[in-house]
Formats: structure tokens, sequence, C-alpha cells
DNA sequence: AGAAACTTGACTATTTTAGTCGGGTATATA
DNA sequence: TATATACCCGACTAAAATAGTCAAGTTTCT
């Protein structure tokens, strides 16, 4: 099991935009620069979370992306929901009562993967954008 | 972020395994059956179960494999261990003090990836073999 | 002797991921 | 108003990981 870098990236790229005036768009030239990112995935990756109204973008010279609300009110899962990084960890359907893999019963491990599934999801409910930058103060 | 297959089914398999007579060994074939697991997948499985002493074989007809100790001192990390399943969130060094892509700093979201990755150990290490037997009872 | 079942390594197809490329459109500033 | 900067967007590709297959053994019970 491991996360892929999108996820990383997008969470990454939105610390580096939250360390700046709120009112100043950023641009994803420097972050690339900054965190060492390629701009054409950072394009990619901003798209979505524009279209999940994580960010705003302004256009033109000058222009950026900026935070659309305060970083303590985005959480990683809303970041990760909106680049499509999902915890997954079973091929039958979550919370499904009954009929893993065509049979009529839940497979034996159902339960395990559905709670560890959950057990994931709430850690990344609980953290915010602000609590990383609280956490890791001057660092890149 | 997704758990792959082969930590999945090094569980199911010793799940199906635990529930039968300790001292009758459990073929291979059956399992895959059961499971719905390719036999030859299962075999690599074993392989790898068995160096880190999971379980034990026995030869010939008859044989198959057993536990190598009780199903509640298996703990799913110890499975995970075996079959190389690790849970993997960073390029960087884990918990290295300092140092990720050739800086001199941590990267901003480190911690929070560290933080994660133990966070999930812990979920695993927590839970024994046993336990899911008890879970889920005359289940498949 | 022969069948069942473990042992082992190598190989391959599929899928996912990460990243690239090329062509747009909007807008601030000179 | 020209132009550089930066967002916008879809398609494509290379690399890696994964899942699964294949082939050729060895051991041991009956």
């Amino acid at each position: 099991m491991k996360l892929s870098s999108k996820g990383r990236y997008a969470v990454m790229a939105l610390a580096d935009l939250a360390k700046f005036d709120p009112n100043e768009p950023v641009s994803l030239r420097d972050i690339s620069l900054r965190q060492g990112i390629s701009l054409d995935y950072l394009e990619q990756l901003f798209l979505k979370l524009k279209k999940n109204n994580i960010v705003n973008s302004v256009r033109g010279i000058k222009g950026g992306y900026i935070l659309s609300k305060e970083a303590s009110n985005i959480k990683i899962s809303d970041i990760f929901f909106a680049v499509d990084e999902k915890v997954k960890t079973i091929g039958c359907e979550k919370h499904s009562k009954k009929g893993c893999n065509g049979k009529t019963t839940k497979c034996i491990t159902h339960d395990l993967w559905d709670e560890l599934e959950d057990y994931i999801n709430n850690f990344f409910e609980k953290k915010s954008l602000r609590d990383l930058l609280n956490q890791s103060t001057n660092r890149l």
C-alpha cells in the first residue's frame, strides 16, 4: 500500500500557497520552483482543486491561485477528494452488508478493510491545512 | 492510495486456514477454491509466509500448511511484513530529521506522512488473526 | 509406482501513475 | 494595442508496480 504522489503533491502545493498573503495570487510557476514539482503536473492538480472550490484562480499576468477559504477550513480529506486520491482497501463494495465477489456472504476479511478505510479517512478528516503550517514553521 | 491484493490475499488465506483444526494441514488447493485466489499466486505468498515463520508446511499427499503459532499471536502487521506489503507514504526517509529531496530542510508535509504511516501501522499492530475470526463467524 | 501437494524461479500481461506536450484563452502592464 | 505571463484543457507516453501464469522440480503418503 502506498500513497501516490498526486495526493502528496496537492497537499505540498497547497501548504506552500497557504503561507502567502491570501490576497496576492501565487503563480504555479513559483510553487513549481519551490516545491520541485513539474509545472504541467501542477496545472492538472490545480484544475481539479479549482473545480472543487479549494482554490480560486486569477488569470493574466500577475495572476495565480489563492485559497478559496481559510486554511483552517480546508481538510486534508477535502484535498484528497478533489484530486481523486482515494483510500481504497477492497474490491468489494464498501459497507455493503453482503455479497462480495458474487457470493451471498461477506468475505471473511471484509469488516477489517472497511474498518481500516474509516480509520484512515478519519485521520485526514481531522487534519486541516492550517494544522500543517503550525507544525512546521519556516521550512521549505 | 490503495491496498494491494497481495496483502489482502495473504490475510484472507490465513484467516481461512485459521478456521481449521491446527493439527490438520490445509492444502493451498482448498484455500484457492474457497477464496477464489489463483493457486500459483497463493504459492508465492505462502513461500514468504513460511520464511517468516507464520506458517509451517507439511509435504506430500495429505500435506498442506498449518499456522506456526496461535492465531491470537499473529498480528496483521506480521502478515503484511512477511509478504512485503508495506505502508509507504513518502519518498523522503521516514523519521529522518532533515534532508528531503536533497534539500537541507524537511519538506513542509514531512511530518504529516510520518504521522500517517505510524497511525496506519498502529492499526495493523493491534489486530490479530484471532480478532478477525471473532468478528466474522460462519462466513466464507 | 503414482498422485497430491509443496518449492522455486522466471516470465508476462495489465493497470496505474507520473509526467509530458501542444495548443489554447484571459489580462495586466508598458 | 502589443506582448508577456499565467491559467486552461485534452491527449499522449513512459515507467513502474501488480497480478497472475508457466514450467520444472522435490517430497511423502497410500
